[in-house]
DNA sequence: GGTTTATTGGACCGCATGTTCCATAACAGA
DNA sequence: TCTGTTATGGAACATGCGGTCCAATAAACC
């Protein structure tokens, strides 16, 4: 998209790891400026629905076991569009998981501001992963600590991805204990940043445990322990 | 190893699901005969060594990142032992499961008999996910958790694994929360099978927060607050 | 020494992988 | 209509995958 020359030049200066990212930046501007001029051969898709839709098998299957053609056939375009639009497995991987922390944020702090007491909304989200075991579809647990759990720490930029995104769980829910503890119904001397650690800790233990087949009344044992905590 | 007239006759008046499960049988325990009579050619190597390396890999990697070239680099044998000694990949990866879950169930058992007090095996218990991050190695979580989160129910005999592994882990916890309640260090009317449970649970959890890069003081916040629904 | 049995290394197989490339199609502006 | 620009479809690519096969080899018994 850039010339070779504008490219070369540009990156004389620059240290090598940082290129690739500064050129993906600036050519993601320029195709954003084009596309709002329409300017060349309109989109033939919703980048939106596309992007949703492989978000969905990956959360479905993990990155590994995702192959191009499930997602391509998932998100119904072609090879080159999809390496045109998205740039390749790994970049498309990271941008649905960007996605999931996107949506997933925002629907617990929408959680939270409509529900009655910040106990509970805390009450309400665990036993959220109650459905993943009630309906007939498999529990795909959660994208973010699935990512954690395949990659660990072996991809720097996904590690980074990773801890941002449960950083971002995680201010949400000390809110909700921030506003329990004020509504009284969780003791305010507690430390609510690590109430919030300890819930992500319990939602991520929840999730495995019904992936690995535990049933609802198992499941709500459990969390009725964790509940238990917060006192 | 047995002959095509042997294996044609006494297959007839079978059903073909059963055929390769017996077959299988059969064969595993005509192999252990001869080789305790010492016919024909020895292995050049330990079985017992190779799947411990097989272990660690599927470990650190998960099923699908570790190829074959990983495992036999590992193992140090070529293709074909593998093949005649293990069966596959995928049996081999059920083999090494099995094993991880013994060692680790033993591991449990010991250190609750040589444990001063049900409530602290409990402790260390708990404490020892503290070295996974404090070693230079990057943390690997539990084999059999993470079996569960990449193959969640998709691959029956694979859950069947995992749902036993983790009764037997369960049933060693629920050995020392009812000692520890004998000792009077847990209240006696707290359902030990669903303190339990919540244990598993909150292991599981910790172990993928230490994957996402937690580091060791959020770790024993959420250590103390485990502990704490315990009373 | 001959026979029997199993292991071993390596070549080979078919297939699926992620990726690249190019000719063509579709649109906007001159 | 011509030019410039991007999107699209499909062919082609190299590579690595898990798995199979076979001749050569090594040990132990008769």
């Amino acid at each position: 998209m850039l010339s070779d020359a504008a490219h070369c030049a540009a990156t004389q200066a620059m240290p090598v790891a940082s290129r690739q990212i500064f050129f993906d930046f600036v050519n993601r501007m320029v195709h954003k400026y084009l596309m709002a001029a329409n300017i060349g051969r309109p989109l033939e898709f919703d980048p939106d629905l596309a992007l949703d839709a492989a978000m969905h098998q990956f959360w479905s299957k993990g990155y590994e076991s995702t192959s191009m053609q499930d997602l391509l056939a998932t998100m119904n375009l072609s090879k080159s569009s999809l390496y045109q639009a998205f740039g390749g497995k790994q970049q498309l991987f990271r941008q649905c998981v960007a996605r999931y922390a996107d949506q997933f944020t925002q629907m617990l702090r929408d959680g939270l501001s409509g529900a009655p007491s910040g106990r509970k909304f805390i009450e309400g989200f665990l036993n959220s992963v109650l459905n993943d075991v009630s309906g007939q579809a498999q529990p795909r647990g959660c994208l973010v600590m699935n990512t954690a759990s395949e990659f660990a720490q072996s991809d720097p930029e996904i590690a980074q991805d990773v801890a941002h995104s449960i950083e971002r769980f995680r201010n949400v829910l000390r809110a909700a204990v921030e506003r329990a503890q004020r509504e009284g119904d969780i003791p305010p001397e507690r430390d609510a940043q690590m109430l919030a650690n300890f819930l992500v800790s319990s939602m991520s233990g929840l999730k495995t445990q019904a992936k690995a087949g535990a049933d609802a009344a198992t499941l709500q044992g459990i969390i009725s322990m964790v509940l238990k905590a917060l006192d």
